[in-house]
DNA sequence: TTATGTAAAGATAATAATTCTCGTTTAGAA
DNA sequence: TTCTAAACGAGAATTATTATCTTTACATAA
């Protein structure tokens, strides 16, 4: 499914800022920030504004077409990747990686269906993963 | 084990400020922001520095003390829970609960141990549940 | 007691990410 | 082609956090 199928979807217009946005987050997998978005863009569409870029993520955000991930030091950062997944954070430096394992995620599952959390009901759960990172 | 001794162990001093700023992330349960932990503290000691405090989390944080809870949206919350514990999100407010359960740990714990990931060592892990909470 | 060294605190300026404002432009429907 | 809401652009404003610099508290040594 291409991008601007996305956005008729959502019910969004198809901006040439939208569509280059996507493809920032798209080609850099490394779970970029807003300003590492901004940056990417710039080189190739010096014209569009920082404003956009951020009030563009936001749309995104909104719609679910990309998702934050959430760090403890850091300033947020953007995922394309809108499958069910988890992450692997490096402990010593910036690197994100995406984690997906069906067999975890059913045993997960089939754990809170089991196990119920008193006065809460479970929409989503995702695993952060803390560790090292041995090769690179 | 109280507080003072926690700093001893830590090789912090004890000064006023830090058991202030503890006591409040400790009476308020909420995983209070910067913020609402000054709030707590300027009514009690209005001469405390908004620096200081902000100091005195980054080493909490840095010793182990407390603990960074980063949200989707929303500015660093803390958290003076230590032990291993997972996390309720509502998806609706920006409350946040702990959530802590054995089994699951036991669970995850076995679930990593049988089925590495490859060029990964994995150091901890914590899980966040997105969801409603159906009371209050 | 007095001097000295050092960690911590206080005040305030600086920084940086993000949001806001508002005038202009554009996508897409009619 | 025209119209209008939606989107964009530029820069100001905001806000959480950090940095800087000075002062204070307190331990140790002279």
């Amino acid at each position: 499914m291409n991008f601007e199928q996305i956005l008729k979807e959502k019910e969004l217009k198809i901006t040439p800022q939208r569509l280059v946005v996507f493809e920032a987050i798209y080609t850099l997998k490394t779970h970029p920030t807003a300003e590492e978005i901004i940056v990417f863009i710039k080189e190739r569409h010096p014209n569009i504004s920082v404003a956009t870029v951020y009030k563009v993520l936001d749309v995104f955000v909104e719609k679910g077409i990309v998702r934050k991930v959430k760090t403890e030091n850091e300033v947020m950062r953007y995922d394309a990747f809108m499958e069910h997944h988890h992450h692997l954070f490096c402990a010593d430096s910036n690197r994100i990686e995406d984690y997906q394992n069906e067999e975890l995620d059913t045993l997960l599952r089939d754990f809170f269906d089991s196990k119920k959390i008193k006065g809460f009901k479970i929409k989503d759960f995702q695993l952060h993963i803390t560790g090292t990172f041995k090769n690179k």
